[in-house]
DNA sequence: TCAATCGTTATTATATGATAATTACAAGGG
DNA sequence: CCCTTGTAATTATCATATAATAACGATTGA
């Protein structure tokens, strides 16, 4: 049923996917400069060996992302990196592929100071009954895990209850940071405390906040959070 | 082949983009259900008449934004919402077109709340030379404008200061909000206030404590303006 | 009866080639 | 000098064919 021969890192993707990833990482990287023409469809085709038609829809891929813009006669041009959606996670990915992820780590340490305590205020005025019972259940694992320490299932958790935090802000601009922060948190599996006794003690107030509705303990709690400085720089893979 | 007759507003894009807004427009107003299969390619080829190129790409374009999902002899599935990428400024585009804009409105307002005075503090500390001077310029316009008041001028000069003031905290994950904060500026003409004199106010204490690279300041007075009471709410078009 | 296996088939994925639309640029006319 | 117009390069769209994928039902064997 699961062939286990075949299981090439990262190349189950689609063609075209494949395509717009090389594309972005030399984009990203600096390898191809910003405002510069990209080469024509036919020579791309060539390069990577690929149809017009694969080609075409990974460029589609990266101008919906803000990486490029085409026009007929003209061609194809890397856009300015202030249109680049570094809030899409799959442009975070290619992001993150790139290796400097020290600093890309500082930079989403800074956003989350800002968005965080915030979504955390929202998600106490907001959360609905459902995702109240989520984001219990999902502490209780927390402080399970917590106890037991296993770094790979406290990512785990600790991604899963961030991510319910911003899902429950019941705030449409809210939402995408979810993806966002998972990605992020996947990426850097050692971005937490080796402790976890007093990153529960935070989350836990973070927690006990929403469910009593009390927006300024939640933001103050979420801030606490992140000002703690146990935020281990990303091994660098 | 092509009828000139059938020129919707706004249809100067291609034509993949307008399928792909067309289609957008049945999931973000619920017309189609999340987790819904929408019907096959073929199909929605006749209905929209348009080629599978197009077709496909359109696809493609909504599932690079977090809407549809593909695969083959399954179909194409609407994703959750919270897989849609509000934060985009082509699909935040597509949701105000749906008219409901007061609440989208409120929304944006407490984003902005939470991360436009930490953008100003961090613009304080980053800002290159170049960004303050571009800075500087604007806010001479906007002076220019408080004083002598036209909404549609000051719309663009009030939206150019906020841009330049994301672009310059030199933090890739706040470049994003520019082009989102466009393009609701834009939406919304008459988001600001009507007697600019109390704006321009709060507005000159923002760049004066960035251009003087007070943080702290820079912060509290873009507090300080996002709670001002004279945001209106837009005009439903 | 049940479970595993194997075709069948519907759907998307990719490839290929042809034609249309767009527009920068140069050439020509007023 | 400006305006128009023609040319050519490039992307946009169309049409058709083939491949890959995976749900579903049929078959098989115990």
């Amino acid at each position: 049923m699961h062939n286990p021969f075949i299981q090439i890192s990262g190349s189950k993707r689609s063609l075209h996917v494949q395509v717009a990833r090389e594309i972005a990482r030399k984009i990203l990287s600096g390898e191809v400069a910003q405002n510069e023409i990209i080469p024509s469809e036919m020579v791309l085709c060539e390069q990577f060996s690929v149809s017009r038609t694969a080609l075409r829809e990974a460029i589609k891929l990266l101008t919906s992302k803000g990486l490029l813009e085409s026009k007929p006669k003209v061609g194809t041009r890397v856009k300015s990196r202030d249109n680049w959606n570094f809030l899409d996670a799959q442009l975070l990915d290619w992001v993150i592929d790139l290796g400097d992820n020290a600093f890309v780590y500082q930079e989403f340490l800074a956003l989350r100071k800002a968005i965080e305590p915030e979504a955390a205020a929202l998600a106490a005025q907001n959360a609905t009954a459902q995702q109240r019972i989520l984001l219990s259940a999902t502490f209780q694992q927390m402080d399970y895990v917590s106890k037991n320490f296993d770094a790979a299932q406290w990512m785990e958790v600790d991604m899963e209850f961030h991510r319910l935090v911003f899902l429950s802000t019941g705030n449409s601009f809210y939402l995408p940071f979810a993806n966002v922060l998972c990605t992020m948190f996947k990426s850097f599996i050692s971005h937490s405390s080796e402790k976890g006794g007093t990153c529960i003690g935070e989350h836990r107030a973070i927690y006990s906040a929403i469910m009593a509705g009390d927006a300024e303990k939640a933001r103050e709690a979420n801030k606490r959070l992140l000002s703690t400085t146990n935020h281990r720089l990303p091994t660098s893979n």
